[in-house]
DNA sequence: TCTGGGGTCCTAGGACCC
DNA sequence: TCTGGGGTCCTAGGACCC
């Protein structure tokens, strides 16, 4: 039984994009500042406050002004992609020294599998050892969480920050993780526990309570109700997949406008910058999609998405412009237009595809090829502008 | 609390095929 | 011919996370 728990290392930078201003700004060190609101000024919210900051009650997703108003002397850093995936980046690499096995929770957080290395060494020695070694070399505090699954490392690191170090075996899911608030589990956000709180289930302890289970199923599907027991109790995957999260599923580009707009070519423009940035990297990083669609956001907080599937996957330039064009003109109503964006889903790698096609049986292939025909020519049959150049780029 | 941006996963209905 | 059921794909929306 035994030897084949597994020992997960969940490993959480502690406020992460508020620990890289540091390191580039070296006199932010100890002050309440925040992270966020550079490109919308008015309507910027808080990305990543400090610690200072937040002793303030200043917390992300607030608005920015509310956030002045706590504290009118607030320092507010923009926000800075290319310097935290350069961090993230020294972070994951730092973390293969100790495992191959390895995966990229998101951008400031990753699991590790140390059953081999546990074997040899204490784990709380080598989570200190990991700990000081992101500190020293790189100035990244970081919280661990060491237990049997992943779900149950991710909740130990959440129980002591900054720089904790919290081991949850099974025996401790009842004193350590029953008694937690039913919001501070991974996985019940704003919307599900003010409805679990309403039916009486306070704490993560109700929710696992049989008698408990009738209540709950008027609150969420049978199949969440029964992962989420699972994750609880400690029976949910210990195995993590390095190839997972390898490659995005979906890449996306939205922006809210500084002021809501509502002239048509205006708005598809921005549409087409945004667009024009993601096939960019669509392009740079090798992949293809299958699926694009925009999203606009109108005053009211109104938002719909409305998408196009083609019958191949491609990473043409002109298939993906006409079928915005077309999305956007038959689904602009003249609005006032607070936010707008641009996705692309079912994306892989273009080498993978390769592999694919060789797959396809000849007439398969013929037949996929005359629908995203079809597609082409329903499109420019309603926009006669787009037709020549929507046809000939995609032979 | 007048509400950013980039993702993942799930659900549900409808179309279509067998 | 007035009607089943399973499987898969597409679309839209929603919840959640960092």
């Amino acid at each position: 039984m035994k030897k084949n728990v597994k020992i997960i290392f969940h490993i959480d930078l502690n406020a992460f994009f508020a620990s890289c201003a540091v390191i580039k700004e070296p006199y932010l060190k100890d002050k309440a500042f925040v992270v966020g609101g550079s490109s919308t000024f008015k309507r910027g919210v808080v990305s990543t406050a400090s610690y200072e900051a937040r002793k303030m009650g200043i917390h992300s997703a607030m608005n920015i002004n509310d956030a002045l108003r706590i504290h009118p002397k607030l320092i507010i850093v923009p926000v800075q992609f290319g310097l935290y995936q350069k961090y993230s980046r020294l972070f994951f690499n730092f973390l293969k020294r100790y495992s191959s096995i390895i995966v990229e929770g998101s951008i400031d957080e990753g699991y590790i599998d140390m059953t081999e290395q546990a074997k040899t060494r204490h784990p709380i020695e080598l989570a200190k050892e990991i700990q000081d070694g992101l500190m020293k070399e790189y100035q990244l505090p970081c919280s661990i969480g060491i237990a049997s699954t992943l779900f149950l490392a991710k909740m130990a690191s959440d129980m002591q920050k900054p720089l904790g170090i919290t081991v949850l075996r099974k025996s401790d899911i009842v004193s350590k993780l029953f008694p937690l608030p039913i919001k501070e589990m991974y996985g019940i956000g704003k919307k599900t526990y003010p409805k679990l709180e309403l039916i009486g289930i306070k704490t993560i302890g109700d929710f696992t309570k049989l008698e408990n289970k009738e209540k709950i199923l008027s609150v969420m599907s049978e199949n969440a109700y029964i992962s989420y027991v699972d994750h609880i109790m400690g029976r949910s995957s210990d195995h993590i997949d390095p190839k997972r999260y390898a490659i995005p599923k979906s890449i996306s580009n939205e922006t809210t406008l500084n002021y809501n707009m509502d002239e048509a070519d205006a708005i598809l423009k921005i549409i087409v910058e945004l667009f024009e940035s993601t096939h960019e990297r669509l392009v740079k990083e090798e992949l293809v999609a299958k699926t694009v669609g925009i999203k606009l956001r109108d005053s009211e907080f109104i938002t719909i998405n409305r998408s196009l599937t083609f019958n191949q996957y491609t990473d043409d330039y002109q298939t993906f412009y006409d079928a915005i064009d077309s999305l956007f003109e038959e689904n602009y109503q003249g609005q006032a237009i607070r936010l707008v964006g641009i996705f692309l889903n079912q994306v892989m790698l273009k080498k993978d595809l390769k592999i694919d096609y060789n797959l396809f049986t000849y007439q398969e292939l013929t037949k996929r090829e005359m629908s995203i025909y079809k597609t082409l020519e329903n499109i420019n049959k309603k926009y006669p502008e787009s037709t020549t150049k929507g046809i000939k780029k995609t032979s």
